[in-house]
DNA sequence: GCAGCACATCGACGCGTGTGAAGATAGATG
DNA sequence: CATCTATCTTCACACGCGTCGATGTGCTGC
């Protein structure tokens, strides 16, 4: 699903982008268009490594650890950030691909082609 | 409004955001993180001229007209679409240095620096 | 095995938002 | 002025989503 995700994302003015390409590329802007995930992933992406643990993360936000949990599972399944476990911590890892692919969406095409 | 939005996109990567950036950030992609929009933004961006009235945008979708009008407010509202006047049409125009902003998020530091 | 920690899942609540019907506005035309 | 067209506004409704408390899972160390 998250390879999918990257393989669509050409130009927004290109052409005109058909309804199931602008339902992919929704997934992946629904996760970011939310205060609290965009922050997480701007915490992971600044973080050492482009890694953190949850643990990391916790500190820095008002809200239970569920929620935050919640956010993670949705920037990893629309395909923004890896998971990892190493023993008891859960390690999620940028995806600099996925960031490529949206970069790549707001790209104006003169400066493509 | 609108330049505010522009000013603040540093990239994702470059340092954790602060609340208030996300805050400013998230009224941009909320506004495209949604299908209908996404699509009317593109076929503005790959329309002649970067621009057209709502009656060009209208045959795309088999959604009501202020349905339509109201994904454009929002658009314009977030700054990533300029309105104009014409007589009885009202064009929707892009907004390139929006464009670059959103771009610029997703810009990893290495390629900046 | 048992206790403790890190994280995920579940169920429920309240608010935000996409949608359409109906009505309002504003310009063009005669 | 009357009428038609293009567009916006208002109101109401239903669904989605962010949030939390409680509970479950899985690893670690004693």
């Amino acid at each position: 699903m998250a390879d999918d995700a990257l393989a669509c994302c050409t130009p927004l003015a290109h052409e005109p982008l058909s309804p199931e390409a602008a339902a992919h590329v929704v997934v992946m802007l629904k996760a970011i268009a939310d205060p609290t995930r965009l922050r997480l992933l701007s915490l992971v992406l600044s973080h050492e490594g482009a890694e953190a643990c949850v643990c990391d993360l916790l500190p820095y936000f008002d809200l239970s650890q569920p929620t935050i949990s919640h956010h993670l599972k949705v920037l990893h399944e629309a395909g923004l950030l890896d998971r990892e476990k190493r023993g008891t911590w859960v390690f999620y890892l940028a995806r600099p691909a996925a960031m490529a692919a949206l970069a790549n969406l707001f790209t104006s095409v003169e400066l493509v082609g």
